[in-house]
RNA sequence: GGAGACAUGGCCGAGUGGUCGAAGGCACUCCCCUGCUAAGGGAGCAUACGCCUUAAAAGCGUAUCGAGGGUUCGAAUCCCUCUGUCUCCGCCA
């Protein structure tokens, strides 16, 4: 959410930067409301303050045995209206605030104009792609000549866009979960979490994943519960829950920068995604990552940011895989963030790289909607900033490591950093 | 699932219809005193928003005592609903 005492004072800049990554303020929507509310308010607040002072004249006057029917004929006739005008503010500030919520936030000058993932800008390269002297099977084939990967038993339990993974593979994804989450924790100063994966709607709306995204979710009930009933929402990365865990707190000074971390499934129900990267394990209802979280200073933040990229690119290079680093243009950015690097590994089948970790700093966006806060040097409470990046998304992980490690005969070469996560073997055998 | 108790400021805790944004204590900040890492005295110390203002401050005002609704001229205090916490019983991994 963005500073509503900005939009008040700079409003101009503002739209324009929101332009820049496609958005279009709605300025009459806003205009209108500032305007009417402004003389509502007002309004509200001249008759709460008549009624109140009335009334602490009653109280006095009552105190010392006085007659208090003049003061009382006073205010008999403001009831009426000060309740209209109390609902109609209300129902402009409701207003008001459903179109802040769903306004995305302003792009940080340092990132570039442009309108899609084509103008994405890279940034560096890390490892050299293996030459391959056989025909390189995608990860599908790999799994399923290890016998890892069975798609067709997860579509007979959930449907489609599910996995079933098996043995070797099922081990490996463990070990990779294990080794990010290690990595992070003792080599980078992360503090592990495990967090609820069902959260309520304030928590969602806490990280910018609701109202305006909802249809992204998978939501839930208890059994037996009433159509009116709150719904629980299945995390779509725990980025939600470890950012939200400061909700509405003052933090001190000294407490940041809080670094999080946690490994858990997401649920994404990918609405706006049919007919992309259907085959494979590249984009699942259901999903393993292990996810960074820091909880920043404003002024630290973007150096956290840079920091946090390292701290995702340290994985993929101790599996040595090769990737890029992007920088994503204002058109491509997520709906929180001020300024976003992708990580994208290197797929043989695909001959390309693909999407694996995203790192972002929301700046002040969620913190604004969470209530969450540092106090300065003075004592007063200031928004904090928030970062968040996955370290990594392990199923992407997955998938590389068994494109990036295949072996002519079907096998697959564990990567040595696993090795003790696979209690010593060093590859998985063709089935 | 059943029965009961509770929810107040950074923390502890008083407050059952009226000068209560809230006593007192702790913590914190400033000042004084004290020749010493102690004690004492005084003052300050919630958040958000609006109006005013070039801006800030000051000033004035509004809201907030778990959340939402209700009664009333007036609610931390009374009523209803919800959420959470604690104790006991049941069930359960």
């Amino acid at each position: 959410m963005l500073d509503l005492q900005l939009l008040r004072k700079e409003i101009d800049p503002v739209v324009a930067r929101l332009k820049a990554r496609g958005f279009d303020f709605p300025m009459n929507d806003f205009q209108a409301l500032e305007a009417a509310r402004k003389s509502v308010q007002t309004r509200t607040e001249e008759l709460q303050a008549t009624r109140n002072s009335a009334s602490k004249r009653i109280g006095q006057a009552k105190a010392k045995g006085e007659n208090v029917e003049a003061i009382m004929a006073e205010v008999a006739g403001l009831g009426d209206e000060l309740k209209a005008s109390e609902v109609k503010l209300a129902q402009i500030q409701e207003q008001m605030a459903a179109l802040l919520l769903d306004v995305p936030n302003t792009p940080h000058e340092s990132v570039p104009p442009g309108k899609s993932a084509d103008d994405n800008l890279e940034v560096r390269r890390w490892g050299t792609p293996r030459a391959f002297d056989f025909a390189v099977k995608d990860h599908l084939d790999v799994g399923a000549a290890v016998a890892g990967l069975d798609f067709e038993a997860a579509a007979k339990l959930s449907g489609a866009r599910f996995a079933v993974l098996r043995g070797g593979v099922a081990r490996l994804h463990r070990a990779l979960a294990a080794f990010m989450l290690d990595t992070q924790t003792q080599k980078h100063g992360y503090l592990e979490h495990y967090t609820p994966y069902l959260v309520n709607a304030e928590t969602l709306q806490g990280t910018g994943q609701l109202p305006k995204f909802k249809d992204d979710l998978f939501s839930v009930k208890k059994g037996g519960a009433g159509a009116d009933e709150a719904e629980l929402y299945l995390i779509p990365t725990s980025e939600v829950s470890l950012t939200n865990l400061v909700r509405g707190d003052i933090l001190e000074a000294k407490q940041l920068p809080m670094r999080l971390t946690a490994h858990t499934p997401c649920f994404r129900s990918e609405a706006g995604s049919y007919g992309k990267d259907t085959r494979g394990f590249i984009r699942q209802h259901q999903f393993d990552k292990v996810e960074m979280v820091q909880i920043a200073h404003p002024d630290t933040s973007y150096q956290a940011l840079e920091e946090m990229v390292g701290h995702a690119e340290a994985i993929l290079q101790a599996l040595e895989l090769p990737y890029r680093v992007l920088l994503l243009c204002t058109g491509d950015m997520g709906f929180g963030a001020a300024k976003t690097y992708d990580l994208e590994v290197w797929l043989p089948a695909q001959n390309t790289y693909r999407e694996i970790s995203s790192c972002s700093n929301c700046e002040s966006f969620q913190a604004r909607r969470m209530q969450t806060r540092y106090r300065d040097e003075k004592g007063k409470p200031q928004l904090v900033h928030t970062l968040n990046g996955s370290g990594l998304a392990v199923g992407r992980t997955l998938v590389a490591v068994l494109e990036n490690y295949q072996n002519a005969d079907a096998s697959v070469t564990i990567p040595q950093a696993l090795q003790p996560y696979m209690g010593g073997l060093t590859r998985i055998a063709a089935a």
